[in-house]
Order: C-alpha cells, then sequence, then structure tokens
DNA sequence: GATGCGATCATACCTAGGTATGATGTGGCC
DNA sequence: GGCCACATCATACCTAGGTATGATCGCATC
C-alpha cells in the first residue's frame, strides 16, 4: 500500500537486511541468482537441496524463498506443504524449467507469491523477490503486534480471561458476577486488573485487543439486534 | 465453513439455486458443460462471447463463471480484470486449451479459483466449481453482513457519526464534548441515539460494528500503551 | 512455618454513563 | 406560516464503573 511497487523498475530493494534463500540443485543457477541479488543489496543463502535448507538455521529476519520445482529428494511444492506445516511462512518463488500449468496452480494455490518458467528474464525475478520480501514485511509486522498481545494476554490469571471474555461481549458487572458466581465488587477487581495488565484505559480498546486475539465471549443471551 | 467440500465427491452442489456462468465460443463445449453441471443439480447460462456477458443481467444469487481464456474479442483474462472493475466479483474458472505457465500465474494472481486447461476431468471442473460456489457463499455473506452494517450507519446524523468516532476510540463522553464543543449532555444524547439506531446494547457491540465499518476515530491522545 | 500470590468479599466513595422532561433555536419543505 | 428533523442545553435522577482499604482463605514455594 504504501508503495505501489511499480512493476518493471530496477533498484527495488524493500528492505535492506532482507534474505533470500535459493534453493536449486544447479550450482550454476546458484551463482547465477547469488550475484543477481547481491547487485541490488540483497543478502544471500544458498541451498543444493531441500535437506540442507531444513537442517541449516533459518534467518531471524525478514525475507523469502526461491525455490526450483524440480529437486533431489522432495519436490519444490512438498517442500512448500512441509515449510507452512512447520510453521516456516517464508514467501516463496517457484522456478522450473518444465513446469505444467497444473503444477503452477497447484503452487500458486497454495501461497506462492510467483512461479517463473526459466529462463526467466532478471526483471521478472527482481519483481517477484520484491513483491515477496514486501508481503513478508507485511507478515511480520501483524504477527510481531500479535505476539505482544498474546504476551500481555499470558500475563492475566484464570479468572481475569474468564472475566475479560464476558467483558468485551458487552455484559455488565453484575451480569458476569451472576454466570460465573462472584459478587460484582470482585468482578470490578478482575476488571481493573484486566484493564492495567492489558495496557488499555478505555473499554473500547480491549475490545479491540480481545477482538484480534479472539477471545471474546460469543453471546448467548442479551442482544437479539 | 457449515459443510466441508470433500474433494472427489461427486454430488456436491453446496448451493441448490447457484448459477454457472459459461463462457466459451465452442458451442460444443458449452452444451457439455451445461450438461454436466445441470446433472448436479446447478443451473446455467451460456455466453458465446464476453459481449453477451457483460450485455445480459447477470442473476442476483450466488454463482461463478467458468471462462474460456481464449475468447473472441478481449481474452478471458482482460474479462477478469473488467469484470472486477465494475464491481463483479463472482469467482472465476478459467479453462484453456492452449495455455501457458505465465497466463496461469496471472489469473492465480488476480484471483482466479482454478485454472484448468483442456481437456480435463469432470471431476476436477467440479471441483473446482464447488470451490467456486463456495467462496462466493461467503463472499455473499461477509457483504450483506456488511451492507446492513452499512444502511444502520446510513441512518445516523452527522453529529452522531462524529461522536461514534470519538465513543468508539475510547473517549469519555466530557472529552468528546471538549473535543467538538458541546456540552456532556448532549454528547450523551447523541451517544444514547447511536446506540439506539445501531441496534446495540453495549458499548462492546458499538465497538465491533465500528471496527468492521472502519469508523474509529484513531486516537491522538489517550493511550500510549 | 513463613512468605507470597491469587481469589474472594465488604464498606465507602467518587466518577461516568444513561435517560426523561422540557425548552430553545435553525434550516428546509409544503 | 407551520411543520419537522436536527441540534443544543439544563435539571434531575438513577445505574454502572472504578478504586482504595482492609480482611479472609487456599495453595504453593522456600
Amino acid at each position: 500500500m504504501t508503495r505501489p511497487s511499480e512493476k518493471g523498475t530496477s533498484g527495488a530493494a524493500p528492505a535492506q537486511n532482507s534474505v533470500v534463500m535459493i534453493v536449486d540443485d544447479d550450482a550454476a543457477i546458484r551463482a547465477s541468482l547469488d550475484s543477481l541479488f547481491r547487485s541490488i543489496g540483497l543478502e544471500t543463502r544458498l541451498f543444493g537441496s531441500p535437506a540442507e535448507l531444513l537442517g541449516g538455521s533459518l534467518p531471524n529476519g525478514p525475507g523469502c524463498i526461491v525455490l526450483d520445482v524440480r529437486l533431489p529428494g522432495v519436490s519444490g511444492l512438498d517442500l512448500q506443504g512441509q515449510l507452512s506445516r512447520q510453521g516456516i511462512e517464508f514467501p516463496i518463488i517457484f522456478m522450473t524449467g518444465h513446469g505444467d500449468i497444473p503444477m503452477s496452480v497447484r503452487a500458486m494455490k497454495a501461497g506462492a507469491v510467483d512461479f517463473l518458467s526459466k529462463p526467466f528474464r532478471d526483471q521478472d525475478m527482481l519483481d517477484a523477490v520484491s513483491a515477496a520480501l514486501e508481503r513478508d514485511a507485511q507478515r511480520r509486522s501483524q504477527s510481531a503486534a500479535k505476539d505482544d498481545l498474546r504476551a500481555q494476554y499470558e500475563t492475566l490469571t484464570a479468572r481475569e480471561r474468564e472475566v475479560m471474555g464476558y467483558v468485551t461481549a458487552g455484559l455488565m458487572n453484575k451480569q458476569v458476577a451472576g454466570l460465573i458466581g462472584l459478587s460484582e465488587i470482585t468482578v470490578k477487581i478482575h476488571r481493573g486488573s484486566v484493564m492495567r495488565k492489558m495496557g488499555v484505559r478505555s473499554l473500547a480498546d480491549l475490545v479491540r485487543k480481545a477482538e484480534a486475539l479472539g477471545v471474546s465471549q460469543t453471546r448467548s443471551n442479551t442482544d437479539q439486534t
């Protein structure tokens, strides 16, 4: 959104410390991509097989994966599934020398950023990587925000979470008290702790955080619109 | 969500009144798809060209479009762009006899549900249509909910909307009053009207509706987390 | 056994939210 | 001119929210 990626522009390097992971069994292609990405200031890591990628430690910073579909051992598509099952969410760009349409469709359905047939133009690859890094930056910032939120939520006691769920569902203190068998004053105390621990000063903000966390009690009484 | 679409099952007709729009210049293919879809209880509409589709009136109910890429006049991909620019959001399934990978990738990036090479298996097409109709149902229910919401919001006066923005941002009545130069009592009156017109009985619900509408004032004071 | 945390509740007090009644003013429309 | 919707505000009254103080209890840890 902030910067329309302008297809065809040459020097688009979204984040200077981004890492491009290149997985290809052909050393010549690895080298060629390596120099291509380095030429625009991106870091690279080279892998000759999926195993090497899975074995080594992955970068902590932003990055993306450039992956040959036809690989020794598992195929690129299988690797895509394996990575996502392991919670590794780097955007993936596929390359192939002998791909077909079903293969490309399957990859795109599974969330690939792009699927390039070899030989491809350098600029097409750079555009794809640029889009992938943009997507990764987006994902990372969302994920970071979610983690902070979850960390705050973790500091709540069980009771506090329970109260938070009902309060953000729109119930009054006395209703919450009735539902979980407490006095209203106790609910107020928990509610106060929730506000403090969640770092908010208004119910509105608490509701938003609860929504982001998915912890609002989904109502069964009150409100029939 | 309600009914897992079970890939590979034959008689999967998600919604009985769904319409499949078939756009192909080959009458034999139109006829063949027509009978395929009718065999599982779906309605169909046949078009020999993009112009026919754009010219006629589109169904109001749920549906999807099955589109040949190579068409007289504009290409299927162009039609995809044209439709989305016109706000027509039926999910699209592409078919092609002479497609290539870049074409399929472009179509998928633009949101196509699937991209099938001719000849395809009937079951593959049915699975694709099933997925497309599922997606359309999802889209329609979300869109309907959003429309209802917006209709409620439309009934608010300018002042009420202003107050709603500040209130759902977490400001107290007296703060809102100070910001827009009113007495607190007047803010309370507007606030009450907002609650009534938006059909909510708790601030929590109002905040959720405001979020869905994107009308919360994004805070400049209060809250530094 | 002492310490500490979480949970519970009471009393007391203050602020914030919500509504009813009534009144005034403005601008648009028939 | 009269009507109506919108907006404004006051007084009055009630409910809901929020916090401080202080106290009791259970449980786990040191």
